[in-house]
DNA sequence: ATAATAGTGTCTTTCAGACAGTATAGT
DNA sequence: ACTATACTGTCTGAAAGACACTATTAT
């Protein structure tokens, strides 16, 4: 605890200090808050036989002003003053896009000198992971608009070199996103370094169309960490309904960890996530299935 | 891309809006940064045939002035404007304490409103694990001091809520800080909500003694988090000289896990990451042990 | 010889992967 | 009957946990 009654090396108490103190002796950057929402939503099918198959989608708004105007952009902005840092994420999606009473966890904090080509800002991502059937999306003041792409990544290019003293491993990932009128793309470049036995990880923007700003890299990176995610915890159910199917919760998980699974490995494993209700889907052309819910005592352990 | 010649609702072009753009149109909040930095070193031993008994040690540097002069705090500082975000952690850390050359990672950036008396204050964390017997420390202008204190990190209090839509579980750790002359210590809050499927967690200082701001805080979710990823990846190795003997190597993860391992378990898990050298321990007393160095080639998928 | 650490062998249990099989609705 | 999905049983092999045993040094 600070002792109110302590003198610095200039004489003053806390409570003088405070009054003398200039918080605008530096300049200081600006800081964002760039919310990167998720969901995986139902592609339409003709055969009524067939289970509609599910993409994932990532939420942009189209910027209506410099910089990159008309370019597709994440639905941030920037931190009041009196907000905390969370709270700005929140205000700032409910505001560009209407989304409220979600949970977002932050993602990373981007803090290169030339992100921004107004000024220095340093932003801070946020990261969710919604049923999109749940949320009413409508774009806000700053945004002409507001829409879902489905989003694919790639690997494009993969390339390890050998130095002296380890190794460089390259990797370029394509992103594609597409909506009923628009392609973007963004190219990004991820190097990881390793020198004696430090590694280091960096990641850059090679090349974008249509994506504003660095927000490529900041979706690719919220995507890996979905993928880490998925795997130790219970993201994956954010993105259901109130009670679901097993398959449909299997190809969510398909879906983001963009391979096959086999079904009575998959049902094995999230077993204890679920709990079975007497309730059945009545699509029909084949047999009816069991709808879940979570069980969100599924962990007796840790915080 | 965007293009230089589309206008904006104002009729300007990029350039023409980049020019008349006043970036301090609003206020913004001072951004820091603070590194956390870890080691694990050996305590003093009498016996001539035990092995020294290691502890996990922070890097704390005494305030010289208001606020919480006296105080003990992490070796952070402000973010210059023309330097990334990465480098500041970099050279703060250098100018407080004299490290440098080692590699440091984004661990959270801690945006509540009223972190810091003088202002509003943003500040990323960042995280590294060292070998100390690599490192000079030496106190820079700042700083009066620059100390490791050894870190032990205790849960006092558990308390698990049921509410009508889901629960709420809160734990109290208390943080421990000692070195020769001193102890201090911190009580820190996490508290874990469920409502309805959403979950959320949020920490908070409770108590403070002897420890600036919210560092608390951000240290033992520093020690969350390093413990996480020592399961995964080789975080670990950062802590050991160039050569060390497997049971050296046990010793640190079982005090970073605060757990004990078995022996033969362990080897069989770490053997990929390890290779043998020809050197042997030659401390007597018993039995010289194999000395081995990391293998930086243990991991031949992902990035 | 003794105390202390170094290092290995192996049993058991658990869990992930693979795959084959049975069940049941609507048309 | 057919098609498409729902759901279950079980074999296999790998990894995790537990524990017992042998080896080797300075004093």
């Amino acid at each position: 605890m600070s002792n109110k009654e302590l003198l610095n090396r200039d004489g003053l108490t806390l409570e003088e200090f405070l009054n003398q103190y200039d918080s605008n002796k530096y300049e200081k950057p600006s800081v964002t808050v760039d919310p990167v929402i998720f969901t995986v939503a139902n592609e339409e099918e003709d055969n009524y036989r067939k289970l509609p198959k599910k993409v994932l989608k990532v939420l942009l708004v189209r910027r209506s002003d410099h910089p990159f105007i008309n370019c597709w952009a994440l639905p941030g902005g920037f931190v009041d003053m009196d907000e905390d840092l969370d709270n700005a994420a929140y205000r700032e999606l409910k505001e560009e896009t209407n989304i409220e009473d979600i949970y977002m966890e932050q993602l990373y904090t981007w803090g290169k000198v030339n992100r921004d080509p107004r000024m220095r800002v340093i932003s801070s991502s946020y990261l969710s992971l919604i049923d999109s059937s749940k949320v009413n999306i409508q774009a806000g003041s700053d945004a002409d608009d507001v829409k879902w792409f489905s989003l694919k990544c790639q690997l494009v290019k993969e390339q390890k070199t050998i130095t002296e003293n380890g190794y460089i491993k390259e990797k370029i990932h394509q992103l594609t996103f597409k909506n009923h009128d628009e392609v973007l793309t963004s190219l990004i470049k991820t190097t990881k370094t390793l020198e004696g036995r430090i590694t280091s990880i960096s990641r850059e923007v090679i090349e974008s169309k249509g994506i504003a700003f660095d927000h490529g890299m900041i979706i690719a990176y919220g995507l890996e960490r979905i993928r880490s995610k998925i795997e130790y915890t219970d993201i994956a159910f954010n993105l259901m309904n109130e009670v679901f199917t097993l398959t449909e919760l299997q190809n969510v998980y398909e879906i983001i960890l963009d391979t096959e699974l086999l079904k009575a490995n998959f049902r094995r494993k999230i077993a204890p996530m679920v709990i079975e209700t007497n309730q059945k889907t009545t699509t029909g052309g084949h047999r009816p299935s069991t709808l879940f819910k979570f069980n969100p005592n599924w962990e007796e352990y840790s915080l």
